[in-house]
Order: C-alpha cells, then structure tokens, then sequence
DNA sequence: TATCCGTGGTG
DNA sequence: TCACCAAGGAT
C-alpha cells in the first residue's frame, strides 16, 4: 500500500516534470515510426546522445525504410557505422531488419518477447521500442535509469551485478504509472541524464528531492556504488602498413571480436615485413617504425606500434580475398575503426603521392 | 554468470 | 594523464 503511493508520488513528480523541463526536439523524438525509434535505440547503447546524433542522420538519409537497410550489403552498413564502436551492434542491426522484412512483412512485432527475440534487442531496448512506438507499458532500465533509481530508492550494490540488477528490474517495474507511460519514461532518461548526473547531481532541480533517499542521507556520491575497480590487461601489437604511395593495404578483420567485420592493418612482426610484402605481390623498400599509440577499449588496453613499409607493388595489382588496396582518397569513408583511421589519415599527409 | 565488445566526454 | 562510464546485448 504504502508501495503503492511512494511509487504514485514518483511517477507523477516525473511526468510533470518531463512536460515542463525534459528533452522534446531530439531527432528521433515525436515519431511513432518503429523503425526510426529501434535504429535510435541501437544506437543509443551505450553511447551519449551527442555522439549518435550524427549517425543517426545519416542512418535515416542512407536508408529511409527498414527494407532499404535490409537491402543494404552488410559493408555498407559498416562504413556508416564506423567510428561509433561495438560493431556487432551494426551486424545485429543488418540481421534485425533482415528478420523483420522476412518474418514480419517489414514490420515490427508489436508484443515485448518477440521483439526480445530480435538480433541486437534486449530487454530495455525492446521496452523502450514498445513505449515509444505503441505506447505500451514496460520498464526500461538502462544506465539512467539504474542511477536514479539507486538514489531514489537507497539501493546499494554494483548495478552492473546480477543481484543488484535484479533488485533495480523489479523497482522499474513496480513504478510504472498506468497513464502517459511515454513522458514517464522519457523523464526517467531526461532526469537522468541532466539532473541526476553522475556527479554534482542538481537536487535542487530534481522533482524526486524531497522522497530520495541518497539525498536525505547526503549519499549522491556515493550511489549508484562504482564499479570494482579492475586493473585492465595490456597488450602489444605491430601493425603493417603497407603503402606504395598511393594505396594502403588493408585486412578485413573476422566478423566476431574487436573490430568484427571492419578493415583493419594487419598484425605482423618486423622480422616478417619483407616477406609479408613478397606474399602481396610488392617488393618492400623501406621499413620505419612510427610512433607508438595507444587505445584502451572497455575490457583492454592495446599498444599499437605501427610499422610503415613502404614498398614497390607490381602494376595492376589485385589484392586475394580478405583484403583490399585502399586509396589514400578512400580512407575517409572506409570501415575503419577510430585508431586505425587516424593513423592512416596522418600518415597519408606524410607521404608525398607517387605516380607510375 | 562474468566477460567480451569501442569510442568520446568529463573532471 | 587518467579514471570512469554512457539510451546494453550476446555468449
């Protein structure tokens, strides 16, 4: 009972306040367009809304409809996606519309386990998709949502484990107000993610101050608990640049692991950079190791130390299946992850074209 | 179930 | 420079 009216108080707190104060003008808001608001979800795993927004656009112009992404190659999908990181998001996006234009005759299912069942769609994303396209009631609890939930409510526990995620999942779903199911879940990111902030929280904004219990308790720093701290393993690679002055050799990576079906520079061993050109048809001419780099990802720290073989290929040179000659001029739009992309880019301002 | 998956913002 | 993590999902 008392649950009840605590969770009332809340909701209604919340929609009122996503009315006066939320976010209303994103480009993926005021559509009921499944497919537009599935693609922003995607998207939006864990990456801000800054970030996306560029994506996105060009997402929509490139492919209007879910058939035309369906339709797409895969590669071209890539090439847009490159740079946004957590590739399989964009081959689990290919698959998704692939699915739904055969299964679902182009459109999307419109009940929560169905969707669940997609390629790329989890829980909150299919409830997200099901608030914001039908209007259905259903929890959301992505990192917003698991921090302002953990204030409010005093939950204690790393919202990343099990138990704790389970604890919040059941919260979401006992708060869910029976009406205007849109504003309440949209104010729960809003609030999220310009009030209740990870850090200098604005409580004197916030329409949950007066029942949330982080506040009262003075605990706002302290929840959601952090992440135990975990030293990330390290690694060393050598990449092979190969260039003729005029193209880069490129490798397209396995479609599973990092990068996952991206064009990458192959690894390699200086000891074996003479040979690795003979095997690609070109005579190396010179080898010069460049600057190391370094990238951490998520769950690794990687140290790339870039070996820049310049070599002389044989004219009308076709690279074998699995990789590809790239024009200094294609490096701009090719699937490339972040790293590899700068490295080309700087490289190629350093090495004066030659010509036949 | 804990780990694997990118990148950029932020202080 | 560095830690921490953001509209999570798959395995």
């Amino acid at each position: 009972m008392r649950e009840n009216r605590s969770a009332r108080v809340f909701s209604t707190r919340l929609i009122d306040w996503q009315r006066h104060h939320g976010r209303h003008d994103l480009p993926w808001q005021n559509t009921r367009d499944a497919y537009r608001i599935w693609l922003s979800e995607i998207m939006l795993q864990q990456t801000q809304v800054g970030t996306v927004i560029p994506y996105y656009a060009r997402f929509v112009e490139c492919f209007p409809t879910i058939e035309a992404l369906a339709l797409a190659p895969l590669a071209t999908v890539l090439e847009l996606w490159a740079g946004l990181g957590y590739y399989a998001r964009a081959r689990n996006l290919h698959r998704c519309a692939q699915a739904i234009v055969a299964d679902y005759r182009a459109e999307f299912p419109r009940d929560l386990q169905s969707l669940c069942e997609l390629p790329g769609i989890g829980r909150s994303t299919a409830a997200a998709i099901s608030v914001f396209a039908f209007g259905h009631r259903a929890p959301i609890l992505d990192g917003n949502v698991k921090r302002v939930l953990a204030r409010c409510f005093g939950i204690d526990g790393f919202p990343g484990s099990a138990a704790t995620e389970n604890v919040l999942w059941s919260l979401a779903e006992t708060l869910l107000p029976a009406k205007h199911i849109e504003a309440y879940t949209q104010g729960l990111m809003d609030l999220g993610s310009t009030v209740c902030t990870r850090r200098k929280p604005s409580c004197e904004a916030c329409p949950l101050h007066a029942m949330c219990i982080a506040r009262l308790d003075g605990r706002q720093a302290e929840l959601p608990v952090a992440r135990p701290v975990k030293v990330l393993p390290e690694r060393d690679t050598t990449l092979l640049l190969l260039t003729d002055g005029n193209r880069f050799l490129l490798e397209r990576r396995p479609p599973v692991g990092i990068w996952g079906g991206l064009l990458s520079l192959p690894e390699g061993t200086g000891a074996g950079a003479s040979e690795f050109a003979r095997r690609h048809g070109c005579r190396l001419l010179e080898a010069q190791v460049l600057p190391s780099l370094k990238h951490t990802f998520s769950h690794l720290r990687l140290n790339i130390l870039p070996l820049l073989c310049t070599v002389k290929a044989t004219p009308h040179l076709v690279a074998e299946a699995g990789w590809q000659w790239l024009e200094h001029g294609e490096v701009d739009t090719a699937a490339l992850p972040t790293p590899i992309m700068r490295l080309l880019k700087t490289i190629r301002k350093s090495i004066p074209p030659t010509r036949d």
